[in-house]
RNA sequence: GCGCCUGUAGCUCAACGGAUAGAGCAUCUGACUACGGAUCAGAAGGUUUGGGGUUCGAAUCCCUACAGGCGCGCCA
């Protein structure tokens, strides 16, 4: 019995007090109910403050009555339902309600047949969702200010699928505008042996893209100099995005779509075009001419001032591509435009705001912008700090190179957005218990070891087997970390919260552990004794534990090994 | 000055308004003739920054003070 069909049995419950006249409830029976899993034991497998919740509104024989009491009828009824085996009262109001084991055990069953799509809800079927995150510039590597967003914005993307959302991971690249000179000019610079502009990029790799982008196009560096910033631009901006992609890729992140902003300013460009989002935002009237510039009212919206959309030397500002985007992923069907922006961004929030409002949609609704504190890492003590200027980079590539894909990713998924993060090299690179990412995948290896080893018996998964055999308290504790999966999940997704999941495969295989050092609960007969039914049914748990710890690291783009 | 985020064990951090605030690390004590010990059992460690309020109930919501991070361009 999961939580969900627990939740059903209560409401059951509820509209049948109602139906008898026993209980009248002013705003009706909830759909579903709060299931939860109480932190102390003695307080049976699950509990729900239901009736707390509802009590205040609601009367009993036509009076008033209290959580207590309220919680005592419903409790009567409910201890009568299918596979609960009992309910009790208790604090302020509680229902602890204890499950039976055979009705549990089938949970493990239910598992390995739904194997990997086990945790897959429809929560949010239905939904167009559009993730946004990294655009980075193409003038450069990868480095430790996007790594975070890396593995959020795919966790995200993964959990949110899972929830049943129809998701495109998109990453948006700044291809526009002065910066893509100076990198060009920069590139030129190296190459000629010259110094580097004033306001352009530093940096080995900029050395590097010279060598590369005279050999990918011998004597580019000799053309004329009107036609020669524009082909090395080109040339430049091909292989520093290709670079990216192949460093995402190797950081097992993957895009659905890479945006170029430029075409955002190309012919042909329907509703989301620049051209034709000016025009639309003057038929709306929200935009105004002052001291030569083109201005978007949003303060219309919130905003705490107007934003210049064309400047008054003609010059698009990044906020006009902005706006057109955004009305191009609408264009696109999207339902949710998630933007992942990084703290020093969070000004942003207020005029992307506006901006949705300015073109008639409901912020609430269309945008979610989330806000990710920024991370250090801490080396010996020491922070490692970067510098654009001086061109001082900690790569992505270097991070994952030195601390493993694994581990990093792990590292950074397990802590909710909104904190601010120090990471100690030492202490995420260690192979051992300390470390959470291998603790978890620990625990999956050990489930394949010992399937091989039932196999060796010649033990297999029985068709059909005895629920209430697992009826060990041990068997019912990993029973409903497994039966937990699916609603992690579901509150992971719509949270946009993919730590969740992390301590979840913490917690999960923490009790696996235990489970496993319980004598009693041996799932391999030992010595010359026989495969017993039990045996198997505690390899029907196996498998599902398996399976849930391996869904679990997928939903977080870690890996799950066999062996380690 | 204004705005956003944060403040929880010595350290790094959890906890959808729920019961006695939890993990890991570090410290201390145990369990290896082991279905893989990268494990398990236990001890110690807290006025959830301070002060008010809201309610059956607050680390969580509101107000306020303090401390830290970040941001407030016709930059990208």
């Amino acid at each position: 019995m999961t939580p969900a069909q627990l939740s059903t049995a209560i409401v059951g419950a509820l509209s049948s007090l109602v139906d008898e006249g026993a209980i009248a409830l002013p705003d009706g029976v909830p759909a579903e109910v709060t299931v939860e899993r109480p932190r102390q034991k003695g307080h049976g497998d699950y509990a729900t403050n239901v009736a707390m919740q509802l009590a205040k509104r609601s009367t009993i024989n036509g009076q008033g009555t209290n959580p207590r009491a309220f919680a005592e009828l419903l409790a009567g009824r409910l201890s009568d339902a299918e596979g609960i085996s009992a309910v009790e009262v208790a604090g302020p109001g509680f229902l602890n309600i204890t499950v039976e084991a055979g009705s549990q055990g089938k949970v493990a069953a239910d598992v390995v047949a739904a194997g990997s799509s086990y945790g897959h809800t429809e929560t949010l079927a239905g939904q167009k969702i559009n993730v946004e995150f990294i655009s980075a510039n193409p003038t450069g590597p990868l480095h430790l200010g996007h790594t975070r967003w890396a593995v959020l914005g795919d966790a995200i993307g993964r959990v949110l699928s899972a929830a049943g959302a129809d998701v495109t991971r998109e990453f948006y690249i700044n291809d526009r505008g002065v910066q893509m000179n100076h990198f060009a000019a920069s590139i030129i610079a190296a190459a000629l042996g010259e110094p580097k502009p004033e306001d352009g990029y530093a940096g080995e790799y900029v050395d590097d893209l010279a060598r590369q982008v005279e050999a990918a196009s011998p004597g580019i560096f000799g053309l004329p100099a009107d036609e020669r910033l524009a082909a090395v631009r080109a040339k430049g901006y091909e292989i520093q995005l290709a670079e990216q992609q192949e460093q995402l890729d190797g950081f097992n992140t993957h895009f659905d779509v890479w945006f170029s902003e430029l075409s955002l300013h190309e012919d042909g460009q329907e509703s989301g075009g620049v051209p034709n989002t000016l025009e639309r935002l003057k038929d709306l009237g929200h935009v105004y001419e002052d001291g030569g510039a083109l201005w978007m009212r949003t303060t219309d919206f919130g905003d705490d001032k107007d934003r210049v959309l064309i400047k008054s030397d003609g010059e698009l500002t990044y906020f006009a591509s902005d706006t057109a985007y955004y009305l191009n992923k609408r264009a696109r069907g999207f339902d949710h435009c998630i933007y992942l922006l990084g703290a020093d961004h969070h000004g942003y929030v207020g005029r992307l705001r506006a901006m949705a409002a300015c073109v008639g949609d409901d912020p609430d609704k269309t945008l979610n912008v989330l806000i990710g504190q920024l991370v250090k890492i801490v080396k010996d003590g020491e922070e490692l700090k970067m510098s654009k200027r001086k061109g001082t980079f900690i790569t992505l590539e270097e991070l994952a190179e030195e601390i493993g894909v694994d581990a990093l990713r792990y590292s950074l998924v397990r802590y909710p957005a909104d904190t601010p993060l120090a990471l100690d090299v030492a202490e995420i690179t260690k192979a051992s218990n300390d470390n959470p990412v291998y603790y978890v995948q620990y625990a999956h290896a050990r489930t394949c070891r010992m399937q091989e080893n039932a196999a060796d018996l010649g033990m297999s998964l029985p068709v059909d087997f005895d629920p209430s055999l697992l009826s060990h308290d041990r068997d019912g504790e990993l029973l409903r970390a497994l039966a937990d999966f699916p609603g992690a999940v579901a509150s992971a997704a719509e949270l946009r919260e993919p730590h969740r999941i992390a301590r979840y495969l913490e917690d999960t295989a923490s009790v696996f552990n235990k489970w496993y050092d319980t004598k009693e609960c041996r799932m391999l007969p030992q010595g010359d004794e026989p495969v017993t039914p039990t045996n198997e049914a505690r390899l029907v748990l196996v498998a599902a534990t398996r399976t849930v710890l391996a869904n679990g690291l997928d939903l977080l783009g870690v890996s799950a090994p066999e062996r380690m």
